[in-house]
DNA sequence: CAATCAACCTGGGTGC
DNA sequence: TGCACCCAGGTTGATT
């Protein structure tokens, strides 16, 4: 489910809730879902420590601890943080649960169980979120650094958007949107875009996620904020999952294909 | 290296 | 009701 604006909304929520708290006790539900071999290093890792920030690189959230380890959760498909009262009644397909000091506790809930967790030093964090590219929104990614990136591609432009290495926290949704904004077909190699092209495709990757952002991300299905509310970016989608639909630029109907396993939508008259 | 595809999971929706 | 299928916001490991 959560691309950028969904995973820097729930940031931006927990940040002030976390940040000083301690976790006075971990319950795994899911062994499944913490991915490291040591089940009691994960958890004895985690008791007695002050959660000291709440930070996000691409679309994984980073939580860095007191004794210099890193909580890193990874929301993937269906992955939810939920803030909650103690006693608060049970999330469903919660996989792991943290109790803090001032009773309340952060749940991890996941309907499909693709979501990891991981309890990091400084060189693991690395080597886990080291290779992943800029952030869209960060002011030094610039039209000149989406062009090197997309320098010699020749895969779609939509499959290397979807590329974390190439720039961290587009998903499937933002990669449409983004596209449709730029008026460029998905299927065209990344390496043949126009500099003109380039441009405008950084210009609406930064305006489809702030908007996203804005709007606090998109509920289509599953997705939920840290207090277990849906976001409001679903009525501002131009493309995604309007296939059959009239186009707001041209009015051609919004087609819909299946590239490298994914839907992708677009408008096969004004995306050229 | 770059590109592709199956696999990892569960649940909701649809059509027979 | 039941059942078979398709679909879903993501990543990754094996294979060309």
């Amino acid at each position: 489910m959560p691309e950028l604006p969904e995973v820097e909304t729930i940031r931006r929520d927990l940040a002030p809730l976390l940040t000083g708290r301690q976790v006075v006790g971990v319950d795994v539900i899911d062994g499944k879902a913490v991915r490291q071999p040591e089940m009691d290093r994960f958890i004895e890792g985690l008791k007695g420590q002050v959660i000291e920030g709440v930070r996000r690189r691409g679309k994984y959230l980073l939580l860095p601890l007191s004794s210099g380890q890193t909580l890193v959760v990874h929301l993937k498909m269906t992955g939810a943080l939920l803030w909650r009262p103690a006693g608060y009644p049970p999330d469903p397909h919660t996989r792991a649960v943290w109790r803090l000091d001032q009773g309340q506790e952060i749940r991890f809930a996941d309907t499909r169980r693709l979501g990891n967790l991981w309890l990091v030093d400084a060189p693991a964090l690395d080597s886990l979120i080291g290779e992943l590219g800029p952030e869209p929104l960060d002011p030094s990614f610039t039209p000149q650094v989406l062009a090197a990136r997309l320098g010699r591609r020749s895969a779609p432009i939509k499959a290397t958007l979807l590329d974390q290495t190439m720039v961290a926290g587009l998903g499937n949704i933002y990669a449409d949107e983004s596209l449709w904004e730029a008026a460029i077909q998905p299927l065209r190699p990344a390496a043949k875009l126009a500099t003109p092209e380039v441009t405008r495709l950084h210009e609406a990757i930064g305006q489809v996620l702030s908007r996203a952002l804005a709007n606090r991300g998109t509920s289509f299905s599953d997705y939920r904020d840290a207090q277990g509310r849906p976001g409001a970016n679903q009525g501002h989608l131009r493309v995604y999952g309007r296939a059959g639909q009239a186009c707001y630029r041209c009015g051609a109907i919004i087609q819909r294909m299946v590239l490298r396993g994914r839907s992708s939508y677009f408008c096969s008259t004004c995306q050229e």
